[in-house]
DNA sequence: GTTATTATTGTAATTGATTCTCAATAACTT
DNA sequence: AAGTTATTGAGAATCAATTACAATAATAAC
């Protein structure tokens, strides 16, 4: 049995919620899913307008709660002033790990996480929806960069 | 042996870079202190204003960042627009989980995170500065609340 | 202590990401 | 095909956070 696209998936949730399918709506997802890795809004407006697509950001905005509502896709916080995200259907959950000195982003598996929500369900009978764990460091190369004083 | 007051900290700081010790980052520093629990800059302000004191908030967003630098404060993200901090000099490193229903924020200690990060350092050498680990699910009145329907 | 230097402050203006308004359009319903 | 209404793009509005600038105050030099 073969996994459900992601278009499929968001038509189901269209339908569900008694919304619109819009070409907009499935450019832009259609866009995301074609992004390796992380992007921002504006990388994927930008995106966009060179395939000449015409939707505009606030569609973007308006669409990206969408996604994310149907498990499509996630935030991801890098703590420089605005959202990220990063398309999750058909991929293992994982984190990351940011090198506070170069903005290298690394992504890991953790199963250990899955441990921790079994306690925190169990300890606080919480319903456990997700999680999202950050870890900062340094890499490498900007440990020698601090060490050699060029910092 | 005592451990230095946050004061202290930050007054060796200062110091060390060669900046001024100021009545107004001292005042939003006490302020932060005594502070049980999370915070945002607007509430901070108010409560310094109630104290009479004059700091405005541009002085509090100037000093964050000085506080976070040395280790007495730290960011948390709740999702919701800005901003929200914590005094941590002193206290457990903690995580959080919350409530996506009514937004309640419960603190945990987690020391299977330690073997997160010395497994992160080991595996691809990074020197780990620190981690945020952030939980969402529902509590047990958000769960009944959910099957009453009366969502 | 007095003076010089310059970091810090408050105010107000600015930025920048995100949200909202509104009239036009297009997707579903009947 | 016509009616209903969700969705769109453009630009205005919002709001947290940052910045410019002139005044002030903390340190350093004398």
């Amino acid at each position: 049995m073969t996994m459900k696209s992601e278009l499929q998936v968001f038509r189901e949730y269209i339908r569900q919620r008694n919304l619109r399918r819009t070409q907009e709506r499935e450019e832009i997802l259609e866009e995301i899913f074609a992004i390796h890795g992380h992007f921002d809004v504006d990388e994927l407006h930008l995106r966009l307008k060179d395939k000449r697509s015409k939707v505009s950001k606030a569609s973007i905005y308006r669409a990206l709660p969408l996604f994310i509502d149907c498990g499509l896709v996630r935030e991801v916080d890098f703590n420089d002033g605005h959202w990220h995200y990063e398309h999750i259907y058909g991929h293992a959950h994982h984190n990351h790990l940011r090198c506070l000195g170069c903005g290298e982003i690394l992504e890991f598996e953790e199963p250990r996480l899955r441990l921790v929500e079994e306690y925190l369900a169990r300890e606080y009978g919480y319903q456990i929806k997700g999680h999202q764990l950050q870890v900062d460091g340094y890499c490498a190369t900007c440990q020698e960069a601090k060490k050699s004083g060029s910092v």
